[in-house]
DNA sequence: CAGTGGTCTAGACCACACT
DNA sequence: GTGTGGTCTAGACCACTGC
C-alpha cells in the first residue's frame, strides 16, 4: 500500500542542490505573495493533514522515519524535525524503539488533558477517578453568541450539555459544553452517561473529534442560585469561571466550555517561562 | 580571548566513534546509576552554567554557535541542538543573521512577561503601560511558611514588598512579594519608586537575578477589607488570588508573590496543548 | 535479531543583517 | 562582503523494544 505522492506543496525542486522552487510556473502569476516555506515545514503542513483526513487515528501508530522520508522523498533528518516540531505542539508522541503515535486523549496516564485543577494538598490521583454525572444534554439553535465562538451563524443546529465533576465525593466542577450539530450528530445522554472515557475520548472514538489546543479565560465570580446549588456553597461564594474554547487540527473551534470550579480545597494550576 | 576548556561533564570519548565515556573510571564506585546523557545535553549545562554565572547577561548576545562548537569541541549541529532546547525554554533567543541572545525582561517587547491578565476587550496595549504604584517595602525575617516556599530558614532575611497596579486608572492588582534577603541586599522602596522598567528587569539590572519559569496557583476569594479597599471593590466582592513562586537558572526558588486580581473588566488567559 | 527513534558528524547552501 | 542563524543531506552508530 502507498506509493509515494512526494512533496507538492511549493514543488520543490532538488535537481541540482537543495533549492526549492518558486510556488508558480514561470514568472506569471501570484508575485509578492511570500508563500515560501522549508521543506520541513511543507512536510509538517502534509503530516497534518493526514491527521485531519483520519488516515492515521488518535492512538495509532504513524509510519516510520524512513517510510515518511521515502514517501515524501526527503531525507531522513526533514522528516524529523517535522515531526519534532509536531511533537512539540503535542499532536504526536515518541516512543524510542516503537515509533511515532498520534497524540489522544484516551488511554493517556493523564486522564483528563486540559484539566489544570489540582489538589491543594495530596497527589493527583487523590481520591481515585473523577466522578461524573451528566445533567442535561440538548439539541437546539446557536444563540448569536455561542455562533460567534464556534464560527457557526446564528441559528444553526448545536449540542448544549450540562455535567458535574466530583473528587472524593465533592462536587467540584459544573460545566455547560457547547457543540456544533453536525459533527456531533447522534450525541445524546444515554452515550454520555453510559461512557466511561474521558468526554474528549469518546468525541475522538465515536466522531472522529479530536481536540488538539485550547484557550481558557479565568474569572473570579460569585456563585448564583443555580451554581450554589449544584456546587453545595452559599449563594455568592467566589468561584473560578473557566472559559475554554478548543480547537482541533484545522484550528477550527470545536467547542465552548464554560466550567465553574470550587477552589476551596482545589487550584488551577499553570506553569509560565 | 577563551582558550576551548573542551566538555568536561561525562568527560565525553570520541577516539573512535562518538562514544561517551562511563561516569566513573573502571567498572568500581557507583552503578545502577543511569548518569549517562547525550553531548548536546552536556553542552545545554555547560550553557546554563556560564548562564548562571553571568558570563553572558540577559540581553547581551552569546557566542556564535561555530565559536561555540570550537570551544566545547563538538560539531555545530550538537551546540545547535543545546541551543534549540534553551531557546525552547525562553532563556535564550535566536534571531536570524544576528546571533543568539539572552532571554531578558528588559526591552522586551512584552513588558509583563509572566503576567497573564488581559483585558476583556481591546488590545494589550490598551490604555497605555500599567500604573506601578509601590506601596512598601520591609525588611524582615522569614515565617516558616515563607522560608518553606524559598528554600530559607525561618527567620532568615527577607524583603517583603507590596505594590499596586493600575490599569487606565483602575486599580487592578494588589501584590505582596516576598524576595531572600540576600541576594537583594540594597533594594529599597526609593530604588523601586524611582525605577520605569518592569520589577524583574530592575532585578536583572541590579542585582544579576533573572527570573526563569515560574508556577503560578490561582483560586477564586472574596475581598477582604484590605483588598477591598485598594483595589476599590466592596468586602466580599470575588478577586483572583493568584500566587506564584519564581525560579532562576538554577531552579532556586528566588521569589514568592502573592496578587490579587480584580477581574471585571480583564481575565486570566491560558492556552493549553 | 530486525526495526524504531535518538545522537552525532561534516559539509553544502540559503536567508538575513550589518557595514 | 562577511558573519550569523536556518535548512538540508547522507551516513554512521547508539539505545530501546519486541519478536
Amino acid at each position: 500500500m502507498a506509493t509515494p505522492p512526494a512533496v507538492s506543496i511549493d514543488s520543490p525542486v532538488k535537481d541540482a542542490g537543495n533549492t526549492i522552487a518558486a510556488p508558480a510556473g514561470g514568472d506569471a502569476g501570484a508575485l509578492a505573495v511570500p508563500a515560501f516555506s522549508p521543506l520541513y515545514q511543507q512536510i509538517k503542513t502534509l503530516i497534518l493533514r493526514s491527521l485531519q483526513a483520519g488516515e492515521w487515528k488518535p492512538g495509532d501508530s504513524i509510519p516510520s522515519e524512513v517510510e515518511l522520508a521515502a514517501r515524501y522523498r526527503v531525507s531522513q533528518g526533514t522528516v524529523r524535525k517535522a515531526i519534532d516540531e509536531l511533537a512539540g505542539d503535542n499532536l504526536l508522541v515518541r516512543r524510542q524503539g516503537k515509533g511515532t503515535f498520534v497524540t489522544t486523549h484516551a488511554e493517556s496516564h493523564i486522564p483528563y488533558r486540559f484539566l489544570r485543577l489540582l489538589p491543594d494538598t495530596g497527589t493527583l490521583d487523590e481520591q481515585g477517578p473523577a466522578e461524573r454525572h451528566i445533567i442535561e444534554c440538548r439539541r437546539l439553535r446557536a444563540s448569536a453568541e455561542v455562533a460567534r465562538l464556534l464560527a457557526l451563524r446564528s441559528g444553526d443546529p448545536i449540542v448544549q450539555l450540562r455535567r458535574m465533576l466530583s473528587f472524593g465525593g465533592q462536587p467540584t466542577i459544573l460545566e455547560d459544553i457547547w457543540l456544533p450539530g453536525l459533527p456531533f450528530k447522534g450525541l445524546t445522554l444515554e452515550l454520555l452517561s453510559g461512557d466511561q472515557s474521558p468526554m474528549y475520548a469518546l468525541f475522538e472514538t465515536r466522531f472522529g473529534v479530536c481536540m488538539v489546543r485550547a484557550w481558557e479565560k479565568i474569572k473570579a465570580v460569585s456563585a448564583d442560585a443555580d451554581a450554589a446549588q449544584w456546587l453545595g456553597v452559599p449563594e455568592g461564594h467566589p468561584l473560578l469561571s473557566v472559559e475554554r474554547l478548543a480547537y482541533t487540527y484545522d484550528d477550527a473551534p470545536m467547542e465552548l466550555r464554560r466550567g465553574i470550579y470550587r477552589t476551596d480545597a482545589h487550584h488551577y494550576r499553570n506553569e509560565l517561562s
